[in-house]
DNA sequence: CGCGATACATTGACTCTCTAAGTATTACCG
DNA sequence: CGGTAATACTTAGAGAGTCAATGTATCGCG
């Protein structure tokens, strides 16, 4: 109920995902982690966006799931990426970094109208 | 029903908005079209987005509205920024700086694990 | 040993903002 | 005239987040 300006994550968090997933396998837990920490938290991960965000980009083929085991060997769905995952990958950092470029010119302090 | 590229202005709308008013009232047309020249198209502004943005950060103080005239002689709704949305502007600018800066650092070519 | 904490995954209810697409009005132009 | 551009509004809908609860398994500790 608070609009706090968090949804900033929004349309980005794949992009993230399979980023991290670009320097290999990796569980649900470890993904947040590390962009949480890589960050300095930054970027949040609330477990209740990752895990959804893991399944439909499965179901998309970008990444695929197997169960193992995780480095302190606990149980754990480990993700990697897909041929398609990696073409998605640069897709979205492209379109990221048009966007991002253009917010921040319009946003950057001087920028006359 | 498309993963066309995308929600991406999610969460970004808002400053984008304020930041054209911060260069004096403008009514909702010519914000979007200034936003689509000013980005060279990267940006682009539904009127089905902006017109309820527009709304609910005039409910939220950050902008007021009155009718008046276009620069073309047609009646407009014009919208000028209050210092709240001033105050708010500058929130959202530092937010969107912040997360940016953390997302190009991930998704940036060499970055290393 | 028993128990709380931590690692890990899943899910549901809810909210918000966006897209798409259509309607309405008025002015200008050929 | 009639069409097109400028301007505003609305509704229907989906997608992707948030929060928060739940479920296990394992580990470490008093």
């Amino acid at each position: 109920m608070s609009t706090l300006s968090k949804d900033r994550l929004h349309g980005t968090l794949d992009a993230l995902v399979l980023k991290t997933l670009s320097w290999g396998p990796r569980h649900g837990y470890a993904i947040a982690r590390w962009l949480e920490e890589k960050t300095g938290d930054a970027i949040q991960v609330e477990e209740g966006s990752l895990y959804p965000a893991l399944y439909r980009m499965e179901k998309r083929g970008w990444i695929e799931a197997a169960w193992g085991m995780s480095e302190i060997g606990r149980k754990a769905k480990i993700y990697r990426l897909t041929a398609g995952g990696r073409k998605q990958l640069r897709l979205e950092t492209a379109e990221w970094t048009h966007f991002a470029s253009a917010v921040s010119r319009v946003l950057k302090p001087e920028a006359g109208p």
